[in-house]
DNA sequence: CGACGGGACGC
DNA sequence: CGACGGGACGC
């Protein structure tokens, strides 16, 4: 498939590219109490801009905008396809100004942001009207989504496998959420460049994949792990007066209009589950803080979301980082049908229980938990998949389920086209996983879809054993460093960061992610979150301040893993806060307070290599998987040169291979390019 | 190590 | 009220 226009890439998880969501054709009265829109946590009430604003309230319509249309296409070849989707209630051609000629892009105008996303859903990139080139691109008109309060996240995606396509990039990452679109960055020969875009709508699967995937994951055939972290924001495309919102920086998008609520916390779970990860690739160094060791934040070296230079438009967006949702119980406990999964030794056969085998996203819940259906969305998948269930089910098991734990969402064409799960190829099985369980190589942490249940049980049972060994050994680790520390600083004082922080994480944590929403305020690191602890140790504060290369300040939220250029007010408040409480010894550590106490320096550096080593183990440890060719059926399997998959390392790639003629000419493309006037 | 898709409102 | 052009990222 992939020669084309970015290739027939379908950008959600569920594959319904022949067989549409439910029923297909609505009256788009029904739509309004039927299906709501896929997010996850509209079950909470309130809270998500997502959701509520249009729900019912009429008077809105939701515009889309089309693009890759014919330039013969009339009104009549456009309309019908639309209208399977919803009540089309307008379809503007886009014609030039002053030709008159037809630009090959309309508008097409919905009743209702339901109708619109199964619009962009069924169609986008699936379906090439006659005449046409490539598929159509459906995606919100500009300005749209922000109005509909329609939020995106949009992750870059670097060291892809250049041989990767939309559909593998989504298996990875479908695991976390379901995805909503995929970009793979393309050279003027449709190669792609080894990068791109994924989008999720919601924040937290956006975070799952970056604590899971980035420069952890590497795919088959490469030689570096993922690069995954918030993208910047889009490069303006210079001139088109800016009337919309532009991208949204790091953390993701402001918020739509005003969040009523006010999501106190920040990132929920995330950033214990693995222990705190030191990206194994900090962010180039290019200015001080960088090299030097004043930058304390371990989690984030800055890696995920430090604006790049050249990127200054960013100031554009306004508020990013309100938490539009909270608490998506990320993992909290296994499945049932994941258990079993857990057996290290004995591999059940691929038949039977395949977990994965998911018909719709109704059914798939139901399946799964045999309760209620819930939205089309899952929520988050989860770790348990990505991480050894164990660590699940210690950090977060006490959370309280508020929502089937639905792995697995995985569910794409394969699953579909497979339901059954039982004809795998059989070079899948030895593939991934040899045959011993208690090998140091690390399973595959997110086994596409294709897996059978024996090898999750498999993979699952020996990352928790390497996990689990890493961890001791971190932990002794750790000790010992701390032992160490005690005697370099006696003060003790040091170690309070590091402390306060796994406190208030675990409090994170054990908080009931789906109460009502206001209980949840306890952390300072929320929006509007209270501040206040009263007298006793100051508060901790996530953000800190940094400065970016081109000198720009910015902060950043250890937790959240959000930057933004704005000062957050919980930073003013807690450096108000500190200074009051007149403690001339404590300072605030993580801000640039240049040139750190030798202690501090000391310390995170420390921090920072035992970070890096619970999570970046051993060489051995590193799992270099990738999600393998598609099984049968489909587009791809008339291509049977590819039955091994791409980048297949065994496969010396000749001389004229035109991948590397591809990278040679990329190289010499980029040069041109970045040297040209 | 890679950073955003062709086209963008004709009302 | 006020409104051009043409080209555009500065890494």
């Amino acid at each position: 498939m992939g020669g084309a226009t970015g290739g027939g890439f379908r950008p959600v998880g569920g594959g319904f590219e022949r067989n549409y969501p439910s029923p297909p054709v609505h009256p788009p009265q029904q739509v309004h109490s039927g299906q709501k829109r896929a997010f996850p946590f509209s079950g909470r009430g309130g809270n998500s801009p997502n959701r509520d604003r249009l729900g019912s309230s009429g008077g809105n319509f939701a515009k889309l905008f089309v693009g890759s249309v014919p330039r013969t296409a009339t009104e009549d070849d456009i309309r019908p396809l639309f209208e399977e989707h919803g009540h089309v209630i307008e379809v503007a051609l886009i014609k030039d100004k002053k030709t008159g000629q037809p630009q090959g892009c309309c508008f097409i105008k919905y009743a209702t942001l339901e109708e619109a996303d199964r619009a962009i859903r069924a169609l986008h990139n699936q379906h090439t009207l006659p005449g046409g080139v490539g598929p159509i691109q459906v995606r919100y008109a500009d300005g749209e989504r922000e109005r509909l309060g329609a939020v995106e996240y949009k992750l870059f995606v670097g060291s892809l496998n250049k041989q990767a396509t939309e559909r593998d990039v989504q298996e990875i990452f479908s695991q976390f959420g379901r995805v909503e679109d995929v970009y793979l960055m393309r050279d003027e020969l449709k190669q792609s460049r080894g990068c791109g875009f994924v989008k999720y709508c919601d924040r937290e699967m956006a975070l799952a994949a970056i604590d899971a995937l980035n420069g952890i994951y590497t795919m088959r055939g490469c030689d570096q792990p993922l690069t995954v972290r918030f993208a910047d924001p889009k490069r303006p495309r210079s001139g088109v007066a800016d009337s919309r919102g532009g991208a949204p920086a790091f953390g993701g998008p402001g918020f739509g209009p005003r969040i009523q609520a006010p999501i106190p916390r920040p990132a929920p779970n995330f950033g214990d589950t693995m222990g705190d990860k030191v990206p194994p690739n900090p962010w180039h160094p290019m200015s001080p803080q960088n090299t030097g060791p004043s930058n304390p934040s371990i989690r984030s070296m800055g890696s995920h979301l430090l604006p790049r230079s050249g990127d200054l438009a960013m100031p554009l967006n306004p508020g990013f980082n309100q938490h539009s949702s909270q608490v998506p119980t990320v993992g909290q406990q296994i499945s049932p049908l994941q258990k079993p999964l857990q057996s290290p030794q004995g591999l059940p056969p691929p038949f039977q229980l395949h977990p994965l085998a998911p018909v719709s996203y109704s059914q798939t819940q139901a399946a799964h938990s045999g309760q209620l259906q819930v939205p089309l969305s899952n929520p988050l998948t989860p770790f348990s998949q990505a991480l050894p269930p164990q660590h699940s089910v210690g950090l977060r098991g006490q959370l309280p389920a508020s929502r089937p734990p639905v792995q697995q969402n995985t569910s794409s064409a394969a699953a579909l086209q497979n339901p059954s799960g039982v004809n795998l190829p059989p070079n899948l099985l030895p593939n991934s996983v040899p045959t011993t369980a208690n090998q140091q190589h690390l399973p595959a942490p997110m086994q596409p879809v294709q897996q059978s249940p024996s090898q999750l049980a498999q993979m699952l049972s020996q990352q928790t054993q390497t996990l689990q060994a890493s961890f001791q050994s971190s932990q002794q680790a750790f000790s010992q460093l701390q032992q160490q520390l005690q005697q370099m600083q006696p003060s003790n004082q040091s170690m309070t960061l590091h402390q306060n922080s796994q406190a208030s994480r675990q409090q994170t944590v054990g908080n009931p992610p789906t109460t009502t929403g206001t209980d949840v305020a306890s952390s300072t690191s929320g929006p509007t979150a209270p501040v206040i602890a009263p007298t006793v140790a100051p508060v901790e504060c996530h953000w800190t301040e940094h400065t970016s290369p081109d000198g720009f300040k910015y902060y950043h939220n250890i937790v959240t893993q959000e930057s933004k250029w704005e000062k957050p007010e919980e930073l003013t408040l807690f450096e108000q806060q500190k200074r009051q409480q007149q403690k001339p010894p404590m300072q605030l550590p993580q801000t640039q307070s240049y040139p750190p106490q030798a202690s501090q320096a000391q310390q995170v550096q420390l921090q920072t290599q035992l970070q890096a080593q619970i999570r970046h183990p051993p060489p051995q440890l590193q799992q270099p998987f990738f999600p393998s060719s598609y099984p049968a059926s489909g587009i791809r399997n008339q291509q049977n040169t590819q039955e091994l998959g791409y980048g297949q390392q065994p496969v010396a790639p000749s001389p004229n291979d035109p991948a590397r003629f591809q990278q040679g000419m990329q190289t010499v493309q980029d040069l041109a390019w970045k040297n040209k006037p």
